[in-house]
DNA sequence: GTTCATCTCTGCATTATTGCACAGCGATTT
DNA sequence: AAATCGCTGTGCAATAATGCAGAGATGAAC
């Protein structure tokens, strides 16, 4: 039996189709097909029911993956154990973190760069949940309140948000009370820019009319007079019309965090990228307790 | 990373040499050095060092093998759960016993695979450790005292076994006392056949002149006259001029088990060789208490 | 010291794997 | 109903992996 066969079976099952498999594992769809042919082969079993809307796992499929995610993560252990050895101040190293619509860090990666110019940075700003056990980056800066524990968290600092709207709106609404406005809110995955329980805390009757994955589109849904929401007076332009509903009563905000994983502490540029962080976001960012 | 390089790698740990490990995974050495040289470059890391008398894991090297073992373990384990899924009663059926000096069981294999034609039997005699979670066999026949509980065992039957020295040497020696004699014993690894014990059981000063792992070896050297053993006198020719001390007083013997592993338990062709054997085995051994 | 056996390394021919392009199929849209 | 899109299956050419055979090196046996 090939242990390779079991990586394209995992990217198929999680894929749903060859095609998606090979977009994934960057190889083309017919080989995928062949290696998963082989696979079933060797096993003497039919893995996925090929049905008109694409692969599906059948019984044995789904004891297989089982088996297989624990293949696998033991072989993404594997990997970052010896990542963690590298020792080159060069080379690739990769960071997912909020859309620079809601944290931007380009002044920070610039002087970064600067300063370590062999190593070179992947900036993968995504608001979706990004696996770092399975490296899928090496670094991860995130709004959260608290960070994973299985994880290595540095607190960078603290985003504040207020509520804002546009003059129209408000002038129009005749009212400082946010849970008289509609709202127009961020909601992210598992709890990371999760604004709703605090909107909702104020005021559980609040109207939520508009929910997005990203900032940009809050500011600019927030701007174009749809409603109100939470928004970073640090991240406003500086001619921006906006209005803040009495932001001396509402102080709301996100611990922006700096995760890694354990196995990764030793990498040299993980360490040497932690460390710039944390000593540049302390002017950079606000540090204040939320 | 390619999944495949590390079983090549752990060949090589375990073979401590390209060859031995390109015998084991039959291959040619110059594939599992390629496919090692790339799995070093993947990871950054020497993993061996090449020595004159061969390949010896680096600090590195014994980190890996020891995650890869994890690994091995699992895909091991997906190939035997599949394997149980099996219903055929045709293919293989590989099956490791003492060697038919110590245990004949051609007549019951032969009367099985007139039942089942279409069974291809392998028969693996060996006196050295085989690895059933390692797929290594089917179905393991052993004598041992206490089988090992992480594998389904079935006791088979007794084989008594009495002490025998040529009639020339007890006529010489003229003493019917087992501690009087040099000994010829067999021992195996792990317990298995060590009747090495039971002599010192007897008398501590029983000397012992010959080990061989062999049963006929033992058979062969109380022909020639060298010394006494245990043999089995269900196992001696008819013609043989061999002569027991005091069978009535020394009465030793071991435990035949037939030994699967748990994720066997389903296949077709080890259920139906299990009920065999011990239908056939009730009739061919000795059942008796050890 | 010589011979022999064993192991590793390397260039080349063979074999196996992969990517590509095209065809077919079903679902959704126009 | 025709068109379009995304997905899967297949023959063929390009590419990569493998086996083979010979050379060199090392240690053991004579």
């Amino acid at each position: 039996m090939n242990w390779d066969h079991l990586e394209y079976f995992l990217a198929v099952a999680r894929a749903g189709s060859l095609s998606g498999a090979a977009k994934q594992l960057d190889v083309n769809h017919s080989t995928v097909a062949r290696r998963l042919e082989k696979l079933e082969q060797q096993l003497g079993s039919i893995l996925f029911h090929r049905l008109s809307n694409g692969y599906q796992l059948t019984e044995y499929g789904v004891k297989l993956q089982q088996q297989a995610v624990a293949v696998e993560d033991q072989i993404n252990q594997i990997q970052r154990v010896f990542k963690s050895h590298d020792s080159e101040l060069s080379g690739s190293l990769c960071i997912t973190k909020p859309s620079s619509g809601a944290l931007n860090l380009q002044p920070i990666f610039a002087d970064f760069l600067q300063q370590y110019p062999e190593i070179d940075l992947q900036i993968n700003a995504v608001s979706e949940f990004t696996d770092l056990t399975r490296l899928e980056a090496d670094v991860a800066i995130r709004f959260v309140e608290t960070p994973p524990k299985d994880l290595v968290a540095v607190k960078l600092g603290f985003m504040p948000m207020y509520i804002y709207g546009s003059r129209e709106l408000i002038k129009q609404m005749n009212s400082q009370a946010p849970e008289d406005y509609p709202w127009v809110i961020q909601s992210g995955p598992k709890g990371q820019m999760d604004s709703e329980a605090d909107i909702l805390a104020i005021h559980p009757d609040t109207k939520i009319i508009m929910r997005t994955n990203s900032y940009n589109e809050v500011y600019e849904a927030i701007c174009s007079g749809v409603g109100v929401g939470f928004l970073s007076p640090l991240r406003l332009p500086l001619d921006h019309t906006l209005q803040a509903l009495t932001p001396e009563k509402f102080h709301f905000g996100s611990n922006i965090w700096l995760l890694t994983h354990p196995d990764l502490r030793n990498n040299a540029r993980v360490k040497v990228f932690k460390a710039f962080m944390i000593s540049r976001a302390a002017k950079l960012l606000v540090q204040q307790e939320s």
